[in-house]
DNA sequence: CGTCATATTGACTTTAGTCAATAGAAGTGG
DNA sequence: CCACTTCTATTGACTAAAGTCAATATGACG
């Protein structure tokens, strides 16, 4: 699947079939992770990096007094460690959150990519100031928003990028995340994730089936959290 | 004083002097900014990235209650937007915290060293990433970390980032950012930042002279906040 | 000397965290 | 399919961190 990666590069500019056989041919090999394996220890400096395939992987930041800030969630089609390729060693950790497929691009194939293909290259630069402009949304919840809020935003985020990949199904997509992951997402304990679900739901603003998260009405969810995709850059579908 | 910036890129990798000379000939124009003055507005494409030359400028995200959450802080010789050149409109604004000169580098002088310089396009995809992972930085202590220990955090940052960039001045730098500022980047109230920085005083971590702080022992501070330098990718100078 | 911005303080409120117990659900081996 | 373990969710009672509001200083500057 990695068509998926080919897809959202594409979302930068319009690829050529010769750009696209290039992204396609990428992976070396593709590793399966258990839920909750380790795919990057955090200080390492891979000589590849990682596409998520299939499942749910995030990054994260470890501290010395035991807690973690998880800083990214990645759904199928994501390049996971991109910026691996020019700073090294990695400042974080890479995990599956559920059992993930990963393709493994070797360094090398991205060398080749900015010396020889500079519209691929700048679809490369595109991703990681995606990831970037990402993370700086993150920063303002985190700062900024309450709890319920930080949550709802979350959700919001996947909800629109899941649509993008391709994964949802009639308002709703498969979310394997307790609520401790949840809290450290969006910097909370998990009791209070809970209660702040508890209030989600109890507002009617989402569901939670087995593995499944719905949202039924996503623009009052959006009001609710303050949530503009826009910097999502999505593109019609 | 483009230079700071020619020696930000190589720490990515030592460049050829036709490489650093390239870097030399990217500002088309250098602009002056008064303090508080609006750099590049949100929603923004603009057709050329801001190299900061000298002052202080700011990214923030504007929410819709009327708070703001700054993303990133930049001094001398960061390239304040290279983003934008792939990633239009800009998800945040920028602003000068100080009066401020900005160089102005085309993204046409960008296109041409992604098709013509793949060396140099790799110094500029480490700056993003280098951008990226002080992101993820900042994220960790807006969701894990207390008032003090974010604003001790950092304030051994920027000693870092002031050290590298030459503006040391015996264990101290200039810094004229007011507690509502601080507040916006730290995600507290201007109160609690006054009341934290007091007990940063008063533990005798830091002293503020006029615009200026000092940092008398920067591994006690360094301590205090679980500072670790590495995601800063210094290097020996 | 007065004005404006900024810093400081006190009193009080709110949000979120902590600790500990209980309840549910999912998965496992027999 | 059942008993059992284990993980996860939920609840209550209490604490602590940080926010709010409003008043008062302090300081830079024209």
């Amino acid at each position: 699947m990695i068509e998926a990666l080919v897809r959202k590069l594409s979302r930068c500019a319009p690829l050529s079939s010769e750009e696209e056989g290039v992204v396609r041919s990428l992976p070396a090999e593709t590793c399966e992770y258990a839920k909750g394996q380790v795919i990057v220890p955090e200080g390492a400096a891979p000589a590849e990096s990682s596409v998520l395939l299939a499942g749910l992987a995030f990054r994260y930041k470890a501290l010395p007094n035991g807690t973690r800030q998880i800083v990214s969630l990645h759904i199928p089609g994501d390049f996971v460690d991109l910026h691996s390729f020019v700073l090294r060693p990695i400042d974080h950790a890479i995990a599956a959150a559920v059992p993930s497929r990963v393709a493994k691009v070797p360094h090398e194939r991205i060398a080749e990519i900015v010396f020889r293909y500079p519209r691929l290259t700048e679809a490369l630069m595109w991703d990681m100031a995606l990831d970037a402009a990402t993370h700086r949304e993150w920063m303002v919840g985190l700062g900024r928003r309450s709890a319920y809020e930080r949550i709802a935003h979350l959700f919001c985020e996947l909800y629109y990028r899941m649509r993008m990949a391709g994964l949802l199904r009639q308002d709703g997509f498969e979310l394997r995340l307790n609520q401790v992951e949840l809290g450290d997402i969006c910097g909370l304990s998990s009791v209070h994730v809970n209660r702040s679900l508890q209030a989600l739901r109890q507002d009617g603003l989402i569901r939670s089936e087995k593995g499944r998260l719905v949202i039924p009405d996503i623009a009052r969810v959006s009001a609710a959290a303050g949530f503009d995709p826009a910097y999502l850059h999505l593109i019609a579908r």
